[in-house]
DNA sequence: CCAGGTTTTCGCCTATCGGTCGAAAACGTG
DNA sequence: CACGTTTTCGACCGATAGGCGAAAACCTGG
């Protein structure tokens, strides 16, 4: 029962870790997480778990990634780990206790157990997500602009994505749409970048964009 | 600890499942799976399950596919189980205990607990991984003509698939190779068709075909 | 051995999609 | 008001996907 929770900030992909303050493994660093109640199934766990330890109330999307069970994961008797990702939108800067910070995922700092593996298999998984459905919505504040949508995706892909590619196949999925707002340009000026949201209901992952498609509806009646 | 074990025969994508002879659910089909022994990790249990109650050592492809937990998913006590996604090529036929047999997904008999849901679960998976993954070759013999190809992807598809098309996506992408030898035509005469394969090493899952692509690599030299 | 039926293969056409570039729009500053 | 800046938009092009039909290659029956 664990968790990578995943967030853009400062234009880098950052995992949330606490530093341990006791043995096994003391002063590494780890992801959150702990025991399964009694009376809730794993996914409502794991968001009791990131709602007490920290404050992140603010998943905006939380799914399995994968069960770790390596019976030398862990020192002493094995533990199985179901273990999650979890994004928060890059808006909202989490308060979190004293022990507990960001980490960008491609420099962590020493970590515990197997969890740096469990944050590779996050990165990738996200990665590979945003290409084939919509799950950018995750990374996204409620409004937008296309070059600050642009830095998410870039900063969860780990490579620059082209501003105007990334609107057309956004928008030629149905999944993007202007407010009718606008943004002041900065001190140096620039044309005021008008203002993007996902679709209202598409807050939730949607169906991949597959290839080898059903034969074509042939706008038949009834 | 269980596993939606799918293979197409007989034209449809079929799972195997056994009939429970004891309380709860006497007589209601079950997924095969077990406990999880202390020497090893989920997914060697699985297949350690799998080749105890069943002759099925030629799992073409085995991975997690999700964990499930509702408290009240079994009478009695909660159980987590760990459920997979197995598959097996088309051209083997396992010898399964008297009380185990293959069911249509689309058409399951009575079952157990929550099975039908992971069973739903698995073929959903295998669908979308059918696009954006080279996962085909864990459903196709060794050599096969784009004909009996173009079965396998419609029966796990759930809608007819184009041969050529199918041909030519795959081919694109890199994963289909001509062995150069031809099958006999049945009967009714025609053209002989020519076999194909899967490329030598590509006999694992590998990176989703991904959109939004990095830049150009611009054949820079070093 | 030829006509007709069958199945596969292959080339062509078209629409769409993804990637790139550059011009134009819309702003600020000096 | 000229200039730098940032965003937006249109245009182009290659790659990809989907579809169609002709041609290839085989069989059988007459």
């Amino acid at each position: 029962m664990l968790a990578a929770v995943l967030q853009v900030r400062a234009g880098s992909l950052q995992v949330m870790l606490w530093e341990r303050a006791r043995e096994p493994h003391a002063h590494r660093w780890s992801l959150p997480g702990g025991g399964l109640g009694g009376d809730e199934d794993v996914e409502a766990s794991i968001r009791r778990q990131l709602a007490e330890k920290v404050d992140v109330r603010q998943l905006s999307h939380v799914e399995q990634l994968a069960v770790f069970s390596n019976p030398a994961r862990v020192p002493g008797p094995r533990v199985v780990a179901t273990a999650f990702l979890g994004l928060v939108p890059s808006h909202i800067d989490p308060v979190v206790p004293s022990d507990t910070g960001w980490h960008p995922v491609d420099a962590l700092p020493a970590t515990a157990f197997d969890h740096e593996a469990i944050c590779r298999r996050a990165r990738n998984r996200l990665a590979s997500k945003l290409s084939y459905t919509n799950l950018g919505f995750a990374l996204a504040p409620p409004e937008f602009t296309i070059s600050a949508l642009r830095a998410l995706y870039s900063a969860a892909l780990g490579y620059k994505v082209s501003a105007t590619n990334l609107q057309r196949v956004l928008s030629r999925r149905g999944l993007l749409e202007p407010t009718g707002g606008t943004v002041q340009p900065g001190p140096a000026g620039g044309r005021p970048a008008a203002l993007f949201r996902f679709v209202s209901g598409e807050m939730r992952v949607t169906d991949p964009f597959a290839v080898l498609r059903p034969p074509a509806a042939r706008s038949l009646g009834s």
